[in-house]
DNA sequence: GTGAAAGCGCTAACAT
DNA sequence: ATGTTAGCGCTTTCAC
């Protein structure tokens, strides 16, 4: 290694010199910690400046065990949702001055640990999951101390730790109440894999919208997230008898799939089968999907469960889990009210030149 | 902080005392340094399996100043290309043991400068760096050597550092030879900013490409990457009175932004306007876009990255810079040949049920 | 071939 | 209010 390139700036040391004070004085001054005379403090801060003194956070972490890294866990960063969560979390996390490191778990179990494993090694202090899945227990002993997690987008099955989620189950609700009003009758629903609660609280809401409706009937496909089981689900159902006049995706991203597969078979949306979507995606906005979905307020889901595991991480004392259940927006767009909505979209969007 | 719970595994010195040698041995094992005899490298490995014995990264990068932790700079990550890109690089990097911070810089040269000295004084390694704009020299002088730093996706413009990017000027001339053998006479290019330098490579390919057809014309309008810088060219084109018969957007992106203004404006594609894209992203395959785009193997480029900085990281001695431009690939697709591509496209990758 | 000892830059008792 | 000192866990001369 270039061993001379790498800068080592002036130390504590040279600072107390400078000053003509003791290094405990300058750690002091740092961490504007206990008395210091203000005279003193004065001299030190110049010192400080005039060395251009910037503190090692390594050697503060090894004598800590601090080291300013969190990380943020989500099953697969190329699903459009997770980019804008992580945008707002490194926001957050830069601005109190924290590093994030985004691992992809693609919701092995292996992964989270090979991954936690080492940044623990590193220094670690935190973890925001955005994906838990069967994990679950491994994370929690992983890190040892629940006020080091966070959960979000996904609620925790097993245990009390703090998350930030929305509420699946409401905006399901609301979205299906919506088709419902639309007098669609035969709704098919493109799930994800059953380790993910916010999957089971969203069929619920969806179920729950449904059982005053006497002749209104859900059929299911189970997917796994992945823009490929929309098309999937899709195509199936339309080689079917009785296909759904209406389809809600779990998420956006996989609404992108099954409206690609609507378009395949040459099926208009939403004349000949409404599409609606879950997340409030960038995506789902562009006038080409106009799509129907449920927003989760993605920015804000992120930028509070940085906030919660930040705090959690500088706060000793006793600990009582934060448990926040954001709600959720309908959006509704083309895809389910047709050309009257996209126009409407257009028309207030009017663009400036 | 919950000091306690930071499970503090055993030490050098634990190892020590159970394989009866010095901490220097155990030193020297767990590095293969120098001349262990075998009978003592032996005794020492059985007591760190025994022990389960972990060497303290922290530790190591105080001593040291290596940290195994490396940035990929990206100008957003909202953009599909960068997280496809991040996948990768975060794939080659977790497996030789490295972390990787992912920052938003959103082309400003501020941002650049504010993370990096902050990962820098967390003992940052190296950065790879996929937006390269206005920050060059800022981010040559904080690393202060250039083998801890590599370029991907645009070329860097004053320095010999080491680069992987695309031959954007060989893909952009093939698109639009493409575009001119349909009969495409008037053609739009929306551009990204002038810092970007794999615009201007672009923009190249394109002017070549027509150069020798006397009667083709270019349009230029000048966007800045985002999906709405797409939509507004082609809403201000359609209004206009000699309209491109072909769009080529910068990124598949901006494409997207395109696409919607075009469905907006009643116009189809590609019978009355032809669009392309470039990249590659996932996106661009979904047969609701059905993208004619030149795919620049995203991965790949992500791959290499990361294995030529870590490569450098690793060698001393004398350091050559590595360049390398990969190939382009023209994927032809919908929105330039029409529903004949759409329809094969469908047919070819029937659906396994 | 192996060990002893001196730090890396900082924090946190414990003194004064 | 400030200084002294002992480490944090490891690497690295320099002896033996």
């Amino acid at each position: 290694m270039s061993r001379d390139s790498l800068e080592r700036g002036p130390t504590i040391v040279d600072v107390a010199r400078a000053a003509g004070v003791s290094v405990s004085t300058v750690s002091r001054v740092m961490r504007d910690h206990a008395d210091v005379k203000a005279a003193t403090r004065t001299r030190v801060r110049e010192s400080i400046d005039l060395l251009g003194y910037r503190p090692s956070p390594i050697a503060r972490a090894l004598v800590s065990g601090r080291s300013r890294l969190v990380t943020l866990l989500v099953s697969d960063i190329t699903n459009p949702f997770y980019p804008q969560l992580a945008k707002s979390v490194e926001q957050e996390a830069k601005q109190k001055g924290y590093a994030v490191v985004i691992c992809n778990t693609e919701d092995r179990t292996t992964e989270t640990r090979r991954y936690v494993e080492r940044l623990l090694s590193q220094g670690l202090e935190g973890v925001i999951h955005a994906s838990v899945a069967r994990d679950e227990q491994v994370l929690l002993s992983l890190m040892a101390d629940e006020r080091r997690i966070v959960f979000t987008n996904r609620r925790p099955a097993h245990s009390e730790t703090s998350y930030v989620v929305s509420d699946n189950e409401g905006g399901a609700f609301e979205l299906t109440r919506h088709l419902l009003t639309l007098e669609h009758r035969r709704i098919g629903f493109i799930t994800g894999p059953k380790y993910a609660r916010n999957v089971a609280e969203r069929m619920k809401g969806i179920r729950q919208a449904m059982k005053d409706v006497t002749d209104a009937e859900l059929l299911v496909s189970e997917g796994d997230f992945s823009v490929d089981s929309g098309r999937r689900a899709v195509l199936t159902w339309m080689r079917s008898e009785n296909a759904p006049t209406a389809v809600i995706a779990v998420s956006d991203s996989v609404a992108l799939g099954a409206l690609g597969a609507l378009a395949d078979c040459r099926l208009r949306v939403p004349e000949d089968v409404a599409l609606a979507g879950f997340d409030g995606t960038q995506l789902s906005a562009s006038p080409l999907l106009s799509l129907t979905t449920v927003d989760q307020h993605i920015e804000t889901l992120g930028r509070r469960s940085a906030q919660i595991l930040l705090e959690q991480l500088a706060t000793g004392g006793r600990f009582e889990p934060v448990h926040e259940v954001l709600p959720t927006q309908l959006l509704l767009r083309g895809s389910t009210l047709g050309a009257a909505a996209d126009r409407r979209a257009f028309d207030l969007k009017a663009v400036p030149v």
